[in-house]
DNA sequence: GCCAGTTCGTAAATCGTTTTACCACGAACA
DNA sequence: TGTTCGTGGTAAAACGATTTACGAACTGGC
């Protein structure tokens, strides 16, 4: 092999802006002040730039241009499952925002744990992303030993709402507690279950709170009838199926995550029980399926494209001038009325 | 402003390799050997280097180790939608082989748009992304123009099974056809609709194939119903509707795609007709609320995890060696007989 | 015709890492 | 003692783009 330069074997590598520039009879300086123009170039040798690029199908080395430039223009994108819908939701909704914008995502799973949220995320830091989107595995993110004193710009999304240290942006979770439960209580409802997967993250005891909230300001405190699933469908359905087995049954289930909806439905099913007839839902989320589901669900759902467009606005504020204060957005949520809640039978 | 350096503005940037070098009173190339170790380093200069390290927090920079060794240990994902369940489990799993492997991975859609696709493609292209991951708009993937003459190592997912000038992995969709249809005609059924988004793909009419292929061998031929919907869920709903007009009712639905799946359902329902009583149906693909659905979807299934993981392997075998042949992958597909097609009532 | 000001091109420095080329120092061996 | 190795360290040359500093050529005003 005839190679003459040294280093790394090329095997046919791309052009580079010093075979531009000789083609076109320029110096690469002036090949960079044509494609990037911060300097004026006289019309001619423009034109001959932009040929001999054009010729040799030049693309620029971006991890050469980073690197003298100091950023990436590569956002690191952390959600904990990207099989769930609500974050591949978001994920969709960030690369469009990144393409829009000139830059690329770099999208990472935390699988929930917080060992494997760190090590991914120091990849991330290793990569020199501008900016991080983080649905974190724990409300005390970044406390936790394990993750280096200084990260990236970073803002939180949907988990970790109100940290100290970090913008977020989430959505009003208490909101959608309050708005869920207030809706079945004007049908009529004074028995209801609240149905949630865990207690260990704020925005699930939001949904909560919420609920409680509903309930007092109807003098329904003594009612309360909290049901804490876990992260299974069938952990969820198991539950509701003991909240049946009691004499006083609920007239109503609320669902406060989208794996609770399902595990009550299932349950539903496993008991015989008429939906809506003789059980009133309020589902979480919202979902393509649903839309050919008998009866059609009322749910409290999610803004997943306001959540996207404000975190991304929020980070790019963020990139922008890293020592203004912090951001914490309330995302309203969307009840949206249907078929599976009804007017308690007397 | 004392800075001394010039170059970008460096805002508190993080330690380079050669204040680690200096902190440990030896020279960034042993430094570089320590970390990466392609060279004997003596134990004690070693142990600085490591303290060294440890102390200042260093993080190699992965822009400059990148443009050095010429390969960025990064690969590009290129999908129609990512909000599309199928495509976020392919991700979902490609993530978690990248993390396994050290690489990352580039996240874009396409939109299912050609034009979009090339410049989505253009960008990783300059981001000099290893390899890349696609599953295509279309099925002659790279031939229109907008595409650079050569591509990094690709391997295409999903469509365009069987190109000429890239690997490919994919379902067996011939047998996914035949297997759908052969399990109702099994169950005595002989009027069966072919419900299929479009025929615009290979994917798609692989499956009407194997329909065809399964009514022929059963002297069936004459009694062939194929429709095509659509891409929305509406579309395929309304064309099924359309079949039930006529005199002779199809007695059973073999869905070819998800969205014509949940069409095909919603149209049994606005007829009116008792699912599985009084029309069968296989669906495709399977998902989460579908264990919560009524009845239980007897459906055809493709294998997102060796789709996944066979042709991340085929990937890194091409990057490996990039003049072997093509390799052409067929994965099968998974029959699940549940509840939602039964025997002919006559 | 001369001087200041503008325009535009080039050479060289720089980003932070890896890798090559070379050198110094011992140890082993004749 | 003189010659080879082997080991481990350093300086410097890459990688490919951007940007600064400088200078040549041209413009316009007097």
């Amino acid at each position: 092999m005839g190679r003459k330069r040294r280093g790394p074997p090329a095997s046919r590598s791309s052009p580079t802006i010093r075979d531009v520039a000789r083609r076109a009879g320029v110096s690469p300086g002036t090949v960079s002040n044509v494609l990037i123009g911060v300097r004026g170039v006289r019309a001619d040798s423009r034109l001959s730039v932009m040929k001999a690029a054009e010729a040799l199908g030049y693309k620029s080395n971006h991890m050469a241009s980073s690197l003298r430039r100091g950023h990436t223009r590569t956002i690191g994108v952390v959600v904990p499952d990207l099989s769930n819908e609500f974050f591949s939701g978001l994920v969709t909704h960030w690369e469009a925002q990144a393409a829009n914008a000139g830059y690329e995502i770099l999208v990472v799973s935390s699988g929930d744990n917080p060992d494997i949220e760190s090590r991914r995320i120091q990849a991330l830091i290793a990569r020199r992303v501008d900016g991080l989107l983080i649905a974190a595995a724990r409300d005390d993110f970044g406390t936790a030993p394990g993750l280096p004193v200084s990260l990236p710009p970073a803002v939180l999304v949907d988990r970790a709402s109100g940290h100290k240290r970090f913008d977020t942006v989430s959505s009003d979770n208490v909101a959608a507690g309050y708005e869920g439960t207030s809706h079945l209580i004007k049908l009529g409802h004074r028995d209801i279950a609240c149905l949630t997967s865990a207690d260990s993250h704020v925005h699930l005891r939001d949904r909560v709170q919420g609920y409680r909230m509903a309930l007092k300001e109807n003098g329904l405190s003594g009612r309360e009838r909290l049901v804490i699933g876990g992260r299974s469908v069938d952990a969820c359905r198991i539950v509701i199926e003991q909240q049946f087995r009691q004499a006083a049954r609920p007239t109503a289930i609320f669902a406060t995550t989208f794996f609770s909806t399902l595990g009550a439905i299932k349950a539903i099913h496993e008991l015989n029980i008429a939906l809506p007839q003789d059980i009133s839902l309020v589902a979480f989320e919202h979902s393509e399926w649903m839309t050919v589901f008998q009866p059609y669900l009322t749910s409290v759902a999610q803004r997943r494209d306001e959540l996207a467009a404000n975190s991304w606005s929020v980070l790019m504020d963020r990139i922008a001038s890293p020592h203004a204060t912090f951001r914490r957005l309330k995302i309203p949520i969307t009840l949206s009325i249907r078929e599976s809640a009804r007017p308690v039978s007397d």
